[in-house]
DNA sequence: CGGACCATCGCCCGTTCGGCTAGTTTTTCG
DNA sequence: CGAAAAACTAGCCGAACGGGCGATGGTCCG
């Protein structure tokens, strides 16, 4: 189970220091979140610079482990010189959920959110996670993300390949006939297929069958 | 920003020593994953007991934190008599998605999905990160669960307030009449919001209307 | 072998949908 | 205040939908 080169003695932090870079718009801001940073002692977190804005050329942006952003709005402006490329990881401090997708689209590598009111040690704990490649949530937010994605099990009943196929067509969009065509068969066969899924997932119609795939997973979206 | 009474000098630690239940079916796992703890030292993680299911009578759980399970199929057995109530978070090793729905049935607290073969620093990182309450996952884990659900940011043109109603009573499978009953207006003008966020989502039909809808994050499912 | 299940095809019929044009009222905002 | 946007209403019509009836081949399994 360890065939790994570590033979670093007990007085070495395993922690290797994560530099932080305060990004927030007022120079308060700036200075409370660093001061929350740097009191923390044993975690080996360290803020290394901060600025109003992201598109900022202090070199110690670039040697940055973590990005700590104030608000969702800095993620915004700089979008085009965003620096966290491959190595630097994202932690967002804002209530909305919506830049969510935002912040997976610039990071690739660990990312968080948390909400501004967040207490020193969840800061610590987010900052040093992400730092590490790892996703941070808060309890509340993942709630809300999961709960409505896959909080039932599987459909009563599962479905035929060929109605799982009709199914994701018609998330598409496609018309019986062009799903006919699609398949090639017959646009009552197609209409066959529709009524067996149905009546497997309880709906009535195609809105609400799609909305029952989504939920079941049974759907690409 | 600081009416706190945290008056703490900087030689007191600020994180408060997180102890951690090992539960791992082997010995072997159990001695490796301790051992992976107890040699973080800056962190302030210790490992105060382990076993090999979650039904244990040791008074070590109890008292611990948070539980680090082994196995998806840990968590399965030990439902009923599971101990995290409240206070305790739940960090599971496991490599199947599946289990994210299980975890948050049961631990209203901090919890997370790591890997079983992840390295130390993550482990520290997220034993201390659900400690603290918050939602810890691996970066590929959260692309797979969020990807499908808003990878692309906003809609085209955001949806007025009664285009978002209407969609949502669409994916609910109500027909036109039903939603003019609904929302106490006519079928005429049920028939207009749809058009109009037809329009706005680059859609023809309802289905594919719920389909783009749950994507962008603007249904509920 | 016979039954169960899946997939395929056909017709009829009432309902719903989606687009079209053309208005009014309310709210919002410059 | 006046303009713009949003919300609401109306009728018409072709196309699509969804359910009902029945029928024909496959395949798998007891």
């Amino acid at each position: 189970m360890d065939g790994d080169p570590e033979v670093q003695g007990r007085g070495v932090p395993t922690t290797p220091v994560t530099r932080v870079f305060v990004v927030a718009p007022t120079p308060m801001a700036r200075a409370g979140l660093r001061s929350m940073l740097d009191s923390a002692e044993g975690t080996g977190v360290e803020a290394v610079g901060g600025a109003a804005s992201l598109s900022t050329s202090d070199p110690a942006l670039a040697d940055a482990d973590v990005l700590l952003v104030l608000g969702e709005d800095l993620l915004d402006e700089a979008a085009p010189s965003f620096p966290g490329d491959d190595h630097q990881s994202v932690l967002l401090l804002a209530e909305d959920e919506g830049a969510v997708s935002k912040l997976r689209a610039h990071s690739p590598r660990g990312w968080g959110i948390l909400p501004p009111d967040a207490p020193q040690e969840e800061l610590e704990a987010a900052v040093v996670a992400v730092a590490r490649g790892l996703v941070v949530l808060p309890d509340a937010l993942a709630g809300r993300l999961f709960g409505n994605l896959q909080d039932f099990g599987e459909p009563p009943e599962p479905l035929t390949s060929r109605e799982s196929e009709v199914l994701g067509l018609i998330g598409r969009g496609l018309s019986n006939r062009m799903i006919a065509t699609e398949l090639h068969i017959s646009e009552h066969t197609v209409k066959f297929h529709i009524s067996s899924l149905f009546a497997k997932l309880g709906v009535g119609n195609r809105a609400e069958a799609v909305s029952r795939g989504a939920r079941y997973g049974l759907i690409s979206l």
